[in-house]
DNA sequence: TCTATTACAATTGTATACACTTTACCTTGA
DNA sequence: TCAAGGTAAAGTGTATACAATTGTAATAGA
């Protein structure tokens, strides 16, 4: 994901996509070539270039002539991400079940179990919430498909802010591991079968539990911004 | 994915595109900014804004300082990409069984008519090909999640020049028309979970198709460039 | 003859200037 | 007061000029 781009539109996109993920520019916010082009002491013309790039990404959105904006997930497209993104982690726990080497299979239990330890003695929510990126991620990567790998990661970009909301939810956290158990047991029983469909449920149900959150608050999607779930992640 | 971009960028990553899938430029192909820009008769700026596009959606690559390069699909990443598709479409096959509304469904059950009657006349091949893709793109729509949806397109785009390629397969019309008349009677069943494993076999089928041709033909990817698979597609 | 170094050409990356479009506000009339 | 039109301001789209980097070929040395 984080290519070494030496050139400045490169810098000025990675410094945006951060600004994006820790809340300093929120969906809706404008995105002004001139003013991003000052704030970064650059030109526009890498401003320009990035910001070609995240609309490409799906990170902003951009019209002829209009102000690019960052992309608002609303509720729909949100869920529709979690659904599309259940059946991408789902298919890859699929492959991966079969194709991980001994030692990805290995980092992949080394990370449940520091996560486990986390959980049991009370540790870093947002510690927890990294390693249950890990968890994910490395079943992704198993797969050893970099097609799947970077597809899956593409959309899994999108939703980070607000996957990380877990952390703030109660009972989530529980739930989350013990889904994780159950994946893990599919993986090691080389039930490949199983491990998708467990994936592919436990995604959805994020996206579901994530629904439930908003609507028991009652808050529009700007009010889950991830400013707004706790501290900044360290991307 | 055919934006109405009226922007001169648009117009030329539309260009561009279609050179690329119509075999004018081929796998490896340098695109020089300033060429293009001549031949186009705009200035470099747009050109190279489209190319960024491009590269985004990885039909090119493209590093610093370094000219962007029409994508190689070499028999590895092809295979991915097929692999992939499979799930995604898959997946699509599976939600599209249960949420395609009528209108939906029986203008799909036209499409693998007019296939159907196509083949039985020994109609045009390039025709079939044409209402083979629009089976696939009617399934896919179906399942009404618009980031599935995009996708799924956005992948089977990078496919499509070498999917085309059965036109030319001894028996591959056949036994793609009797794969399709399977997922048909899955989806016309409500068996949502045979559609999507119907589905998914199939599209992993094509790739794997594609690969016995490379091999059987000794030939090296830029042999079985669309160029060298018949006519041009009017996209 | 082969290799390394260096200068030059070709091409990309960036800055700046300008044209066109959109937006917002203000004026004018009913 | 409100609506409609126009005008200015803001912002994006494009062209062009220049800087920085890379590819290449020629030359010098072993």
């Amino acid at each position: 994901m984080t290519d070494k781009d030496p050139t400045q539109a490169g810098t000025v996109r990675l410094a945006i996509e951060r600004e994006i993920f820790n809340g300093l520019l929120a969906p809706g916010d404008a995105l002004e070539e001139g003013r991003l082009a000052g704030r970064f002491g650059v030109s526009r013309t890498p401003v320009r270039e990035a910001i070609t790039q995240l609309a490409q990404a799906g990170l902003v959105t951009k019209r002829a002539h209009k102000r690019a904006v960052v992309a608002a997930l609303d509720p729909e497209t949100l869920l529709e991400l979690f659904e599309a993104l259940s059946e991408l982690e789902g298919a890859a726990a699929f492959l991966s079940t079969t194709r991980m080497s001994e030692a990805e299979r290995s980092e992949l239990l080394a990370i449940h179990e520091a996560a486990a330890k986390n959980l049991r003695l009370n540790g870093d929510p947002n510690e927890y919430a990294d390693l249950g990126f890990a968890f994910h991620q490395r079943i992704v990567s198993g797969c050893h498909n970099k097609v799947l790998i970077e597809t899956t990661e593409w959309l899994a970009l999108r939703v980070l802010p607000y996957r990380r909301f877990q952390v703030v939810a109660p009972g989530r956290l529980q739930r989350n591991q013990s889904d994780h158990d159950d994946i893990i047991s599919a993986i090691v029983a080389r039930d490949a079968a199983e491990a998708r469909s467990l994936m592919q449920r436990h995604t959805l149900e994020q996206g579901d539990a994530l629904m439930r959150f908003i609507v028991l608050n009652k808050a529009t999607h700007t009010d889950f911004h991830p400013a707004a779930l706790g501290k900044e992640h360290p991307l």
